[in-house]
DNA sequence: TTTCGTAATGTTGGATACAATTTTATGATC
DNA sequence: GATCATAAAATTGTATCCAACATTACGAAA
């Protein structure tokens, strides 16, 4: 870590390793993420470690109580509804946005993403299809909409991973995804809208139900690395 | 400054004081916010002024180049569409999600707040009306969803206090907050939502045409205390 | 006069050191 | 054995110090 990067970049290269580990699994919800720790393991001081985790508190993945350790936010159905429902407001918006400057090229390249998606393996679905749909919500030209979306998506992925494989996510999703290029492509701004919607609902509606059927983790804290 | 607060509370407390300042125009877009002279202003050392500089930059109020002083968030069109866009998404949600959960004693206390703006100066507006819209929403149970439109507010605080007085603006907005008060007591969603759209997509509207003819604020950078 | 390169100044990022708070461990008392 | 008070250890918050980067000032050359 210590090598290779720029001077202002070290809490931003702590922060991306934390947020993958921690949407990743690697690091369960309630587990203590001590400063020390991490400044450790790091290889720095605690200062840009302090500074890595308040970007990941914004981005609501861990919680950091004055005078006491931080904590990686739990998971909780209300947790999952809340993300959701806010992806299922704001991602719509983007598209619709989005849409009349919309090229052909761009569609062709999440077609292309989309075919990625249905020959990779499960591992891979977080990325590609956040790279799907930030393909198609790009030309929206709103970098606040668009920061907001991707920071609900680092949310959304740790509710995803738990029940990828579990339950019958995969064949609906491509058949909506699919859908979603029509629609885009016949440049129908309500069709798009209304499958857009329709695809986040129903995923959260799934992975509600894939949440509750889950083995529990365990609740206590587990020392944090 | 240095007295009379918790430990870990003072970057919170001079990143309220600085979002204050900049919310109502204390300080314009573009000021540099350099840490030595906000450590000696508030009479600390800089460690927690970089800290409070992090939770505006999550914020939207601040941009902290790497390497460089902090600059206040320009103003500008896009940036106003920006954020109207998403309340107009996010807003009716909450209101939505909140009108099963919302008392009467509420919708009466939201009325009073309404009654309240109606009769104080128009300094307070700004917050005044975002208490009348957070009794409304706040029954919803979303923390995230609810924490992002407080964060939205604030933003669209500064391109209200712009505007404010210019236009006629106050006639409109008091006359939807009654027939959202209205569709409230009926407990009519589909309605709510339409009128509290229609309120701030037409805010938007007539906030972009007021930008456009502002005495245009010294594009200048400076320099800030 | 303009432009480019270099030095001086100012400002931020990170490391170390210390103070305050929380947490854990210990022991006494019921 | 359980509970509460007290003390030791661990951990965070802040201050201070130094190094790296950026900006500005200055001067030389075209």
């Amino acid at each position: 870590m210590r090598d290779g990067q720029q001077r202002g970049a070290q809490a931003g290269e702590i922060a991306a390793r934390l947020r993958d580990e921690i949407v990743s699994g690697a690091i369960e919800g309630g587990a203590r993420l001590g400063q020390d720790a991490l400044a450790e393991r790091f290889g720095v001081s605690r200062m840009p470690v302090r500074e890595a985790l308040r970007l990941l508190e914004a981005q609501g993945l861990v919680d950091v109580p004055p005078n006491r350790s931080a904590i990686v936010a739990r998971l909780s159905r209300d947790d999952l509804l809340d993300i959701f429902d806010m992806r299922a407001s704001a991602e719509p918006l983007a598209l619709g946005l989005a849409l009349p400057h919309l090229t052909n090229a761009q569609i062709d390249r999440a077609a292309g993403i989309q075919r990625d998606i249905e020959a990779a393996p499960l591992d891979r679905f977080g990325d590609l299809n956040a790279e799907f749909h930030r393909t198609l919500h790009a030309p929206c030209g709103r970098p606040r909409l668009l920061a907001h979306i991707e920071s609900l998506n680092a949310l959304a992925d740790r509710y995803l991973r738990l029940a990828i494989g579990t339950m019958d996510h995969q064949g609906p999703s491509d058949a909506e995804h699919r859908e979603l290029l029509e629609a885009c492509r016949a440049r129908d701004e309500a069709s798009a809208r209304a499958v857009l919607t329709a695809h986040i609902v129903r995923a959260r509606d799934t992975l509600a139900a894939a949440f509750e059927n889950r083995t529990p983790q365990s609740g206590k804290p587990g020392k944090g690395t």
